[in-house]
DNA sequence: CAAGATTGAACGTTCAATCTTG
DNA sequence: CAAGATTGAACGTTCAATCTTG
């Protein structure tokens, strides 16, 4: 195998960045002709409703998304703005905190969601036929599984 | 069919995001550790040396790589700062201009392959066996074309 | 010191306004 | 006015430093 890749994996790998850049622009534009923010706030409110009462902690919402910490800081602080979650001291771990969705945030997922799922039909459903969603899942699942986490560079730029 | 999305294309949908955030982010973690330019920067260069002596026009550049006027004009406006491309007033049309890689451009091109092409083997070629990458583009292409180009939202926003 | 989290400053992106020429 | 392109100001992201508690 060459160092330097073949032209149906240069192929596979440039479409892969061109349908998810133009699908998340079309996700984003949409959400905000409706005066709604940024997708990655769904993802947010989705994990916090998943998590119910107890809330999640910024670094567990921090490796299920793989954002930065101080991404995560800076979007929490916005969110907690706007009245979509809240956060409190963490009641034995006093470094820490934990993050809830709040009853807007519930609500603001709902509106979010309204744009959202159909956007998902028209993007991945509605251009594929029986069987080929499952197909793709299963092409991209071996490209997510294949490909190690980015690891921590903290130690190489010190 | 229902507004909102099924379930399989749900986890397609999620996947589809997922492999292409983590790839992205490896490949500008690589450049970024020998000190070479973010990923954006060889899609320019790239689309300049398949140009030519005769250049492109900024705005044959943007609907090629799907960027915005003002985007690209700060991400060319850096880009001569650095000696990678050139821009020199269009003859006829006084109102454009042409952008021309510079051999500086050629050779910064070059050193970021060397670390780019690796890295679409790693991430693409190698989780996928013999004849997947073309099934993967096979799928991917059906997204794209599936999804047509973002209409222009300046009369809406007026 | 490590883990959890935040923050000032630098940088990049975006919006809306603006400029120049056709 | 339209097309091609730029730009000030607002906003978001990133780096590196910092803060607090375990």
């Amino acid at each position: 195998v060459s160092e330097f890749p073949s032209p149906a994996a240069i192929q596979a790998w440039a479409r892969l960045l061109r349908a998810s850049q133009r699908s998340l622009e079309i996700v984003e534009e949409r959400l905000k002709a409706r005066n709604l923010p940024p997708l990655v706030w769904y993802d947010v409110l989705h994990e916090l409703a998943q998590s119910g009462e107890e809330g999640l902690r910024p670094y567990e919402l921090e490796s299920r998304m793989l954002l930065k910490q101080y991404h995560l800081s800076r979007l929490l602080a916005r969110m907690d703005r706007a009245g979509a979650v809240e956060r409190v001291r963490h009641a034995r771990d006093r470094r820490g905190q934990v993050v809830r969705i709040t009853s807007r945030g519930r609500e603001l997922r709902r509106r979010m969601w309204a744009v959202y799922g159909p956007a998902i039909v028209r993007l991945v459903q509605a251009p594929l036929v029986e069987g080929e969603p499952e197909a793709l899942a299963r092409l991209l699942r071996k490209l997510i599984d294949g490909t190690p986490v980015a690891r921590d560079t903290r130690r190489a730029r010190r």
